[in-house]
DNA sequence: CATGAATGAGGCTTCATTCAT
DNA sequence: TATGAATGAAGCCTCATTCAT
């Protein structure tokens, strides 16, 4: 009669705690931000008492950091991974980039952290930092190493990359945010697909050389 | 002992107090976020005591509520102003209203609003749909005018420009959101005259017929 | 051109402001008692603003206490008054001081200073001391007066005058506190003449001799 | 160091609490109205903290509505029993009901929670229609199917029952008031006993055939 | 590990009181 | 006298955090 035949579902519940706890978490935080989301509703969420959620985390504060890097880093891993070494051309790397990452943030939540460490980053300088370094200026780089891979096989034409990324960048992090902040009121329904499908048309046609 | 120090303690202050109110609360409200403002702070920011505050503001969602409106409205009369019946190319409209809007922005405050609307429409709806109704309909309408503007006179091809409108306005925006999110904590430090010149090229480049 | 025929009116405000704030406070102590009411609604009522209230009373339960003073002397001696001397049987005599008791309480608000007075009196024990010395014995006295005058002219039986005087007294008082207690939640509507009316007969036939 | 200086903070509480924070919110809404009773010493007095009220009651208003609510409903129905099916003579039931209610107004605090029903129903229409229904239209009746026994078995004589029993009533609420508001001042030191027996001593001789 | 009762600091809000005009 | 803007103490209520079980 051993321990683990007896009870299998509640061995496993141990090792997801963190993990459903953090789900939770976020879910809220993106819905309310961080002052307005109770710890209590948390725990609610993810089925365990108050009390539970102290034993994972050392204070509100400590969630939400974890909340945060937790979801960021596997994903900008994943981003990156699929950008580099990209066969085709710039155009189609520029195109398969954008959507990429967007299906990215539709599948993992990234949209909501963004919007997360937009709302927040004031509050709390040190994950400002983190962020920053961690992802900004990877994210950063990884579409500089784009638009400079384009400038060099001669697709796109002399810009200043260092501008220009950002440029690029934002339209995707506002579709994040309009997503976020805006879809559930269920106002100003944007169409990701068109959006994107501009985005890449304005960017391919304004690079190209 | 000048007459400056026998300064009156409410003389002809109550015209002002509303707008230093506004002011002082807009500011906080901008860098901590609605929850996470003290009235205590906004009070003593204007100068005056908690109590001051609820003789021109019924409570604290009044007070966010005005800050929001007072500040949003003037600002696209003023934009829109700016946009309708320009004399010159496309082109030049399309990077004068970018140029402007940011000025603009510089000026008034208005990219600490946008980042507070951003931030903190999904806990007040109502807000979110004036802010939806008054100034997003508005705005996408200007932009909106503006592409067809140049798509109608030959200067720009022809482009979906419903989906259009938000990719373009999207860098501004973000611009605006970085500026206040991550310029404060003296990271990631844009060069907006860079930026808005690389935001300029890429539309004008890629907008063109 | 005297000053008296220029502003008549404004000449005799000033002398009755006393009492108009009396009036306006007695009608807002009595309706919310004495914590819920506000002096600035005290003040609007009584058409002056609050900070003119301090002209006239220290403070609020300075106010409070000149309330209950100013309404309660009065009419004591107009009961009194109505009472000695009385020069018909005794049983006449107790009709006559109950419904004329009632008749004075519905013209002068007597009603209304009873139940503030039972309301409030624990949190104003001087108040309380003096609605004791100065009305309670000097209203018991009076009755006791009518019933040992019944029973010295043998109209009365012989009775322990000291406990009947409060027994007789009660139904007088409840009939105020009804009025001003539910009588304005339009609940339990009393009809005041017959309830006097079984006051009376139960009394009288409970008394002869 | 003995084992009960080792209490437990909450072990078995949970379950008296209410009751504990009911019987100290009842003392000092009592002694000191509604208004002026502050929830910290509500607490204090019930020997927990100011947040642990919130536990059990969801507000100021809540915790007077049960205080009013849990203290009456079970003394009405003892005395609803204590009346019915009464074997002897209605004078003697007149007597027995009087007694007793004194005796179960002692005993349970059934004064105090009149005086603050009488103080404070104009603050709380809901709850005054509640206190209304529930209790004295059943209390009413008690009282009046009281009379109509003594009138039908011919030992009262024909009298207008709704209106005799308020004014049969009214003396024990007076009693009550009495005790509440001025017994604790040590002022007016009314002789219950006394005054029970000239009230029966009235009614019985009001109304006997 | 998990619970949930208990705590108490802290924020929003009210309002009696003051005082320069 | 009269005003009413301003004050700040005080109370209700929330919720992050603790800890005995």
């Amino acid at each position: 009669m051993s321990d683990a035949a007896k009870e299998p579902r509640w061995e496993r519940r141990k090792q997801d705690r963190p993990q459903e706890l953090l789900a939770a978490a976020m879910q809220l935080f993106v819905e309310r931000g961080f002052a307005a989301t109770r710890l209590e509703d948390v725990a609610a969420r993810a089925g365990v008492s108050k009390g539970t959620l102290y034993l994972y985390y050392e204070n509100k504060e400590s969630l939400f950091k974890s909340v945060v890097r937790t979801h960021m880093l596997p994903l900008l891993d994943e981003a990156e991974a699929m950008v580099d070494n990209y066969p085709g051309s710039s155009a189609d790397l520029l195109r398969e980039l954008m959507l990429g990452w967007w299906e990215t943030a539709m599948r993992s939540g990234l949209n909501g952290i963004t919007k997360l460490m937009m709302a927040e980053s004031g509050n709390f300088p040190e994950l400002a930092r983190f962020y920053h370094e961690e992802i900004i200026v990877r994210s950063d780089a990884m579409v500089v190493r784009m638009l400079e891979r384009g400038v060099a096989r001669g697709e796109f034409r002399q810009i200043d990359t260092e501008s220009m990324k950002k440029v690029i960048v934002a339209p995707v992090l506002m579709l994040m945010l309009w997503d976020q902040s805006f879809g559930p009121c269920s106002i100003t329904p944007i169409d990701p697909q068109a959006y994107l499908a501009s985005l890449v048309d304005l960017c391919i046609n304004g690079l190209k050389a």
